[in-house]
DNA sequence: ATTAGACATGTAAACCTTTACATCGTGGCT
DNA sequence: AGCCACGATGTAAAGGTTTACATGTCTAAT
């Protein structure tokens, strides 16, 4: 009816169970005779460990938990990728949160970490407020956080990411020396920190060039494919249309790409534009997209090292990585108007 | 130094462990003054549940633990949100596990939930031979699970799935009424079991229009974008190119749009694309995809409520859902060549 | 022959909750 | 006045591991 516990294991191979204990975690100090018979016994048995039992006695869940504001977005899965491998390696099982930027599930997610259900955590990008209030108070026994991406200028948590701020100039640079002039930016959803770091590097970018900043040039986006379409339209009605874009993100550059094509806009040779984070798709576009490269793998397994020093009880520093600007077909030097 | 336990709760607030517990979860049957007390001593202590504690007395774990082959397939988010509604409201908290198509980390969340860790597992298309090893047993106390998308014929565990046959039917149906007569299909990985059926699909729908099957027409292909591009080379290789392509699934078809569209090649005026699953990028893919959409989110929300009922004991049947066939832009009539 | 030590196994405590049952006090009823 | 019932709280057992320590056996060195 019920679990077959460790104690059924032990009396049907005959021994005590911390014997059987030892044949499943130890078992080379265990006599060859006896582990035999032990692990004959939990085949029969169907015996299988008890996690919460094993949790409960060792204070610890082998389990990290990374917390994903939006499993849609595929910008996240390399990340993970990287993040799989140096937990494996450590022992330790990756479990998912998606909180589809809800509050609650957010919530759910913060609880689940707090009752010990996880050794660590993880926060890609977006962190709302709850990760923030948490205490960081490890006499508390608070398991640790490592957030990638962005933290606020009050950096409570450690850290892994790019220089956002910089990788924008970078592309902005990269329109400028092609000859442009009138960029505009489609920014992400305020709430975002990148929105804001992304947004100044823009700025800088133009300012270093002697530029003007033209508030109709800095149109609002949430990051998603809509924004991109509405972002055409804001473009289409603008009197003198700027020769260049410089989006937030790659899935908004795709909503503008298609909705251009749709209406004999050709890219890049009406317009130019760059997108933000190189995704998957980002190479097969029409035409494909020149965009910032963020090393994804490499972010998530730094962060996943720098997650475990902690939970060693290191001391452990934020991170910042590379980025690089990848140039494909969206771009093209402007050719002046007679 | 270590986490604050019910007893320094307790000790704090003058009470028996008892009490604080129930402050905790039937806060109603304690005594308002009592509550008051409990409740600032939880807070100064700063006391979390601890869930290894509950889950072992309680025997049971309030998740769920959905398992996808790989999160950076887009495929599976609205599946995800579906699942998290039916979860959250059930009071269990979802947790997902990407196995990378890794054995090995498959088999990590095959012991994660045999360990007990979660209440019950929902697996995402491609079930692996792990899963399936697992005795169904449930006087062995294993947790259920239920599939979404198709299991084998065989069909041990539960499964939610759209009649993928039918679909691909209907698909090349589709193209066989717009007046092609070759008409290619390009696979995925002969591993999945979706293969298999909506290969047999195209097959039939052929067949049924007195139609050759061709085996230069049937294109292998793995479900990735480039798939999608090996498919252009091979279309194009063709001495009598196919006039209409049927993908397994969308991504691949992408993978060809970008492809045919750099080689010079339009669609659908030089030939007519049909994908599968509609995926987030299909509507902005260029041109906009006609494909085969499934009913994710309803597909997620079906399986999660299946498999609560099976963990509440009540016996529960495999579901299938209805599919759609979304006509967009990709798939035109045939011209009739001079 | 005796004993130190290595090796294999057993004993029992600790990990932190939940919950059935017991206790206690109070107010309302007869 | 005495009793009942009920509401609020306490007591203690149970849930399944891991692991420090104890025990016992055997080998090898003196």
């Amino acid at each position: 009816m019920s679990r077959p516990t460790i104690d059924d294991v032990a009396r049907l191979a005959g021994v005590s169970i911390a014997t059987v204990s030892r044949c499943l975690h130890m078992p080379d100090i265990v006599a060859a005779k006896t582990r035999e018979r032990v692990l004959s016994a939990v085949r029969q048995t169907g015996y299988n460990l008890n996690a919460a039992a094993q949790s409960l006695r060792q204070r610890r869940s082998n389990t990290v938990l990374v917390v994903v504001p939006d499993i849609g977005n595929t910008f996240f899965s390399e990340i993970l990728g990287g993040i799989e491998q140096e937990a494996s390696a450590a022992g330790l099982t990756m479990l998912i949160g998606d909180t589809g930027r809800s509050k609650t599930r957010e919530d759910a997610y913060v609880r689940y970490l707090l009752n010990g259900r996880a050794d660590g955590a993880l926060l890609l990008a977006d962190p709302q407020a709850a990760w923030f209030e948490i205490p960081t108070r490890n006499d508390l026994g608070i398991p640790p956080i490592v957030v990638i991406s962005e933290v606020g200028p009050d950096s409570g948590p450690v850290a892994v990411s790019i220089d956002n701020e910089a990788a924008a100039h970078a592309a902005v640079n990269h329109l400028i020396g092609q000859g442009h002039r009138r960029i505009a930016h489609i920014a992400g959803p305020p709430s975002n920190i990148l929105t804001a770091q992304r947004l100044h590097g823009y700025r800088r970018a133009l300012n270093e060039a002697d530029l003007p900043l033209q508030a109709e040039l800095e149109f609002p986006g949430d990051f998603g494919l809509l924004s991109g379409r509405a972002a055409f339209d804001n473009f289409k009605a603008q009197t003198e249309r700027p020769t260049a874009l410089f989006f937030a993100n790659d899935e908004m550059a795709m909503g503008f790409l298609s909705t251009a094509y749709a209406a004999g806009v050709r890219v890049p040779r009406d317009v130019s534009v760059v997108g933000f984070d190189d995704i998957h798709f980002a190479q097969s576009c029409i035409p494909a997209l020149t965009t910032i490269r963020q090393p994804r793998a490499a972010m998530g397994a730094s962060a996943m090292r720098l997650l475990l020093s902690i939970i060693a009880g290191e001391a452990a520093a934020s991170v910042r990585l590379p980025y690089e600007l990848v140039l494909r077909d969206s771009t093209a030097a402007l050719i002046p108007t007679a």
